[in-house]
DNA sequence: TTAATTATGTATCGATAGGTATAAAACTAA
DNA sequence: TTAGTTTTATACCTATCGATACATAATTAA
């Protein structure tokens, strides 16, 4: 990255190779989670000591970090080649099906490290979580930018509404790595995977896209909390740094 | 629970009301998970002391089993309650409307504690991970055997599998707690669900239920690893205890 | 060779984790 | 009152957390 040749540095050579490092650290990271894999569990996974991990990677969460970008590029490379595809059924289809192979492949953690890595941290790893979420968003601005170009090609019915489809296969994905982080086999998650295209490629788009009326449930089922009272921010108990 | 009237004590009072600090100790794991709610920040914000949390608690891993219990029967008894409508179309809707309007008690931390509360953790978690594994999974067995029903009493067509169905309910709700655990609106849920519900009541049911065949993708995107080779279990790192 | 430089291994740091010992406080039974 | 019982509050325990100091090993530049 930084330079074709390594070009011979000066002093002592580092004896272990970062890439291995790094993917060993993913895996812990993904089974574990950010605050459930130790130092002592990294360095042994990663088979190097603790000043050399400090060295290479910065410290804990700059390694987090890394081991995300290193995430996307690999085990999840397969949401960005599925943007790539020429219809916006293939895209969704291939995020669906990629998710569903991951899922089967026996050298990786189960479930997914951006769902898992960090959802619901302690204080002291709130920016990990915030950089987790991050990624999550910015995978779904992703797929909505694509299906809105899809729409725009004319690849979508006009009045397709493209953030409300991304949010939907965005959630059916991260219920998918929730599925998979369970145990749920590569072929339970493709039959998931099919039942939630259904609502995607249904074939009557009358169906598939409504008039915005207000459904039956809505009265029933969404009533109170609706229009009074600002929603005063989440949360009650004093959960926040006491010193 | 044990019996009708407290029956005038022996010793000194407890100067809390066990019920109102589960419930503040249930808003820190929801908040900050298991392992990222310390000690201390459960005791502060169950404003007692470390001795009254274990007197009346035992240690953390039972506090947070009790707080499962809490949890099922408060925030998440809607999912019981759903599970007794009379069809199987309000079960599911009720179920996924539900959870958006869980999602938008200001009340409430985001997401849901079943899933974030330990979804990946550390070695010493592991049996609150399996335990949380457990009720998620034991949500899904109740969800499978009441469309069950419902296939029984017709209320689903002959050639619907409830199985499938479940499974898919299961993992757009899990979904939509990661989605909400990163500050989806009860409104972007809603319509989430709506979407997820064209999956289950599209109008055409040879759509609905497809024959099972080997559609399109099954060769280009579900290729490799398929037959051969018994899946060894994943994992490879050495990521247990070391001593 | 010698000096400079970088990585490795050990041993350790202060801070915090979950969990308790202990004694005073607050109650009931006698 | 007195004894017995249970809770509260303070202080402390050991283990582990993430992170480093330091000396040694291994390399390049001069």
């Amino acid at each position: 990255m930084k330079s074709g040749t390594p070009a011979a540095q000066r002093g002592r050579p580092r004896a272990f190779d970062p890439d291995v490092a790094l993917e060993r650290a993913m895996h812990v990271f993904w089974a574990k989670g950010y605050e459930g894999a130790s130092l002592s569990d990294l360095t042994r996974a990663m088979r190097i000591n603790r000043p050399s991990l400090y060295a290479a990677f910065g410290n804990k969460e700059e390694l987090f970090r890394k081991v995300l970008d290193r995430y996307v590029n690999g085990p999840l490379a397969y949401f960005g080649e599925a943007l790539a595809a020429p219809k916006a059924r293939d895209v969704i289809e291939q995020i669906f099906f990629g998710a569903a192979k991951m899922a089967g492949d026996p050298r990786l953690p189960a479930g997914c490290l951006m769902v898992q890595g960090a959802l619901a941290v302690g204080n002291a790893a709130g920016s990990v979580r915030k950089e987790a979420a991050g990624r999550r968003a910015g995978s779904e601005v992703a797929l909505r930018r694509r299906l809105q170009r899809a729409k725009r090609e004319g690849d979508l019915p006009k009045n397709a509404d493209p953030a409300e489809l991304a949010r939907y296969v965005m959630t059916v994905l991260q219920g998918m790595a929730v599925q998979g982080a369970d145990g749920a086999s590569p072929d339970q998650l493709r039959r998931v995977a099919q039942v939630a295209l259904r609502a995607v490629w249904c074939v009557n788009s009358n169906v598939l896209f409504p008039p915005k009326a207000s459904p039956v449930w809505s009265s029933r089922l969404v009533s109170n909390r609706g229009s009074p009272k600002a929603p005063e921010r989440r949360g009650s108990a004093s959960m926040d740094a006491g010193k």
